[in-house]
DNA sequence: ATTATCTATAGATCTATAGATAATGC
DNA sequence: ATTATCTATAGATCTATAGATAATGC
């Protein structure tokens, strides 16, 4: 697979388009502002991307293809601590994060072209969580709940530290509160202290 | 207290900026959505508001007002039952729910002027969230969790399930998924199963 | 005097289209 | 022929300032 001129420079776009989201939001992101950062004219951009919905489109799809992991995810034998993993690379890039948070917060506005696309994802890792969870703790999790009741709320848990991570680095480390959330979700000990051996 | 003729506008002004914001977001609102709405024109609405930051701000400083709610938690005696209470308050306002949750996306991104206002906001709430917890649970939650650490997790399964909700109301049911974290919370029962009483 | 509005407008942007020019690929 | 760029520009906005006019409150 030849990675030509082209796909190169699109790639590029992709790149500055993220970043430019990252500062200023979709709406607030303008085209001279990405077209400026990889060394374009307005009008050259467009030339790779006709509308500005389109390099929406195109950051989207890259964001799926990551998620899938070029079909990494593809055998379903994704397990709790590969997240717990993802959220430890995840705070090693703040950019990409603040990206997608910006965006998310973005989308719930009215008629945000990525609107679709993250109510179809979320309901896709919904279930994809529910399976993990199903694989890792089995039918029935602490409080009773059962993994598609769990689901959720370790979506909630990941997104919503997110945000308060973003905006306080330095008073919230995401990936102890996440080992902290899946401390939770651990069956409780078979109380060791009632336990005369000690 | 009287309200004057001002002061009544000027919280019409307000409300219709909750509104505008909660449609387009705070970058995506204009001065002339807000004006139109209130039935002024652009110039006569910054009579009242001289930028559209001294709007934002007042927005803002109205949130502060409602969660301290003129005072009901100046004693500092919310329960936890309460908070379950507002998220179901929540769930019937989408509105107001949505406003806010698209200025926090937005906030993370750079120079947004309600960055700050957001910052100082979570690192109080955590702390408001680990004095319940305390008050509630006591020193030891499950996972041997202190309330300092479960508090983060609290405050983003709020935020996080608001954005699941707004996205797909008709598959999310916020206030039993937010009732399903409270359960993870709840010390684990007394192992009645192995009570030979039964 | 102050308050509530308005018209007019400056000065910046923004997205997108039209049409030209040069280089590359069959 | 197609691809990669550019200049020029139309047509919409947007925020904010200037300055006028009418009504209200001491």
């Amino acid at each position: 697979m030849v990675r030509g001129r082209s796909t190169e420079r699109r790639a590029e776009i992709i790149r500055a388009t993220l970043e430019v989201i990252a500062e200023r939001g979709y709406r607030g992101a303008s085209l001279s502002a990405v077209a400026e950062r990889v060394g374009l004219s307005q009008q050259g951009l467009l030339h790779y991307f006709p509308t500005k919905e389109a390099l929406l489109v195109a950051v989207l799809a890259e964001r799926d293809q990551w998620d899938t992991g070029g079909g990494t995810r593809s055998d379903g034998a994704w397990r709790i601590e590969l997240l717990a993993s993802l959220v430890e690379y995840n705070a090693m890039r703040p950019g990409i994060v603040q990206t997608f948070s910006a965006l998310l917060g973005e989308s719930v506005t009215e008629g945000h072209p990525a609107r679709e696309f993250f109510t179809r994802r979320y309901t896709q890792v919904r279930s994809t969580m529910a399976a993990i969870l199903r694989a890792e703790y089995g039918e029935r999790l602490p409080g009773g709940l059962s993994p598609e009741r769990a689901a959720p709320l370790l979506v909630a848990v990941l997104d919503g530290l997110q945000y308060q991570w973003l905006l306080d680095p330095d008073s919230v480390d995401m990936p102890a509160a996440f080992g902290d959330f899946l401390a939770l979700l651990q069956p409780p000990e078979q109380s060791t202290a009632k336990n005369p051996q000690s």
